[in-house]
DNA sequence: GTCTATATGCGGATAGAC
DNA sequence: GTCTATCCGCATATAGAC
């Protein structure tokens, strides 16, 4: 790891527990090894290293689709089927992976942390978070299960109340567990019980 | 409003907006209209000041219920029976007062914010923040749904699932909205449908 | 690219006059 | 209880030697 890289990973670590503005260039230089004027050499600026670090998620989120194994947006008619073929524990699964993906992975669920705290300072994060954490998997599912009624694998009904409905829950177990990846056990046990729920109301038989 | 408590009200919107170390004493001196030192006769330090909007917080949630026209928590059997009288439209009433409760009564919807912006950087306010505006609330429908489903008002089930499915969408346009309550009515219109759509899943017919 | 030294300003907080 | 004046530490950032 080059040190502009270690400089972004351990400012990441920092901003997630103390904060952006409780974050001073000294504590990154000093966690990285180095001295703070040193880190000017890598960085014109602390507000410069925030910047790279969204830049860092943005591109990271490119390839979520992937790295979650959730089926391409572009082709939701053969994910719909894909899922009409899974077992409640298909679901639970997929369900578990997006979950942990968001709450244990390394860059993101510090990410989540950073930019739930500084959104209100800073209106590209507001715009980032809402954007990842919540607008984009409510998209994804209302397209998704839409696809599942018209293939009469789910009920009738409203696809984007279905979507809320799955992924409402998600959020706020996120939002509970976040900066407590050690009870990640805890609160996948609850996700499965509301995912099996979800299962139980909207398949049809 | 004494000068003690406007220090408080403008402290909140501060530290709301810009957070807690965001704001500085100077900006609320500025803010009350006094000079920064005058505000040290009130407070012995801006931690001071924090920590009585805390204890404020503290103070007010003992009065939800009453507030949020909620049943007694020492009566679920009754209040069982208050909500099994109610129409659809009466179980949107009851969830829209508590979502206006939460995001735009002055007090509570400052809170929010400082408490989701700070949890990290104060232990007290991360337990403060999962007790009010997560626990409570689930532990409260709970019981009231264990005690729906007893008088076959609601169908059978598990209780604390069918809890997390009514507050989870909450908590989720809570955390979407929260800073902008000029679009408190998009967000009414979206749990609304919600609402609806846990009243056609559970209700007994 | 790393260091030492330093500029400059803002932060929280106190002293003491009125 | 309000003010002016002041202390002191820490923050961001730069200059310049090696």
């Amino acid at each position: 790891m080059t040190t502009k890289e270690r400089i972004i990973e351990e400012a990441l670590t920092l901003f997630s527990i103390k904060g952006y503005k409780g974050t001073s260039v000294k504590n990154i230089a000093d966690a990285v090894g180095i001295k703070d004027s040193s880190l000017y050499k890598h960085f014109h600026s602390k507000r410069e290293i925030f910047d790279t670090i969204v830049l860092e998620m943005r591109k990271r989120m490119e390839h979520l689709s992937e790295r979650v194994g959730l089926p391409e947006e572009s082709d939701f008619s053969k994910a719909a089927e894909a899922y009409g073929a899974l077992t409640l524990e298909g679901l639970q699964e997929l369900s578990k992976n997006i979950f942990s993906f968001y709450l244990t992975d390394d860059f993101v669920s510090r990410f989540w942390r950073v930019a739930n705290m500084e959104q209100y300072q800073n209106p590209e994060l507001y715009q980032i978070f809402r954007q990842i954490f919540m607008e984009e998997s409510i998209e994804y599912q209302t397209e998704l299960f839409r696809m599942m009624i018209e293939k009469q694998i789910f009920i009738e009904g409203n696809p984007k109340v279905m979507a809320m409905n799955f992924y409402a829950p998600i959020f706020f177990l996120l939002s509970k567990y976040s900066g407590r990846e050690e009870l990640e056990e805890e609160a996948q046990q609850q996700l499965q019980e509301q995912i099996a729920e979800f299962y139980r109301v909207y398949r049809k038989v």
